[in-house]
DNA sequence: ATCGTTTTTGTCCGTATTTACGAAAACGTA
DNA sequence: TACGTTTTCGTAAATACGGACAAAAACGAT
């Protein structure tokens, strides 16, 4: 696997964290884009980190912070029902009217804090907002 | 912002890490999304970790634990290309034939190194594999 | 019966990203 | 001269992704 592919330090054991990943086949790089990959995923993740939201408060909550326009009810509800079917997120309906849906981390969401926790770390420094300055061209 | 719009301990303070976060204006989600999304870039990173490669065995390096075919040279050539210019990596050349360049991190590339080892940490439990192991669909 | 609220979905469409293919530069070697 | 190696780029085709819009369910309120 990408990461533990050195002859360094044994067989299966990541240079970065000194853990064993002999049993682990996929890199999780790769898995991590391909489960929180995509426009809205993470930041849904963090707009729920201290608590459960209903459907329209994370659709607000996504504004704040995020560059630009709201997210379309379509896509939110795309995205939540695609993180609640990976494990992602627990989804609630409570039986009232008009219907009341709310979403909170579910134990496999929860997993993905310590990550979030390292790249809130890394924006504080400001190194993103210089990045990003000069958006970057494509081709 | 979406990671410290908390009122419980005042403004600007994220609940994830305890730091300050009032003079960020972008949420730090978005912004890693913004530059280490796609499809290989944090996969990259992930090869250049522990020193410098040439492009063909970037390429040859991004197989292993990735899911399915290789990159095609045009796309590595315009992911190195994007994160030189964003500073993530730099790019040396060496005047000699057949040519050769090797990219190895930068300052800003290594910055994101621990955001990496809360993936692999995260990686090491086997989560992700579970979860990827019946693909999402989409529509 | 009609309206209003909240959430979810179907369908179509445009853009963004990825891919395939080919060509170029730059020089040692056969 | 023709060839091989490594890296880069132009272009067009294919695919993935996000957005717009309308509609549906569910039921209390008017």
């Amino acid at each position: 696997m990408a990461l533990d592919d050195d002859t360094h330090r044994g067989p299966g054991v990541s240079l970065l964290t000194g853990l064993d990943m002999s049993h682990i086949t996929l890199c999780p790089a790769i898995a991590f884009n391909k489960i929180v990959g995509g426009r809205y995923k993470l930041h849904i993740l963090c707009v729920l980190h201290r608590g459960p939201l209903r459907f329209g408060e994370i659709g607000r909550s996504l504004v704040k912070g995020g560059l630009g326009k709201p997210i379309t009810p379509r896509i939110l509800s795309r995205e939540l029902k695609d993180m609640t079917e990976l494990g992602l997120l627990d989804r609630k309906e409570y039986p009232v009217v008009p219907k009341k849906v709310e979403y909170s981390l579910a134990p496999r969401g929860k997993a993905l804090l310590p990550i979030l926790s390292e790249i809130v770390r890394w924006g504080a420094t400001g190194v993103h907002e210089e990045m990003l300055e000069v958006p970057q061209s494509r081709h």
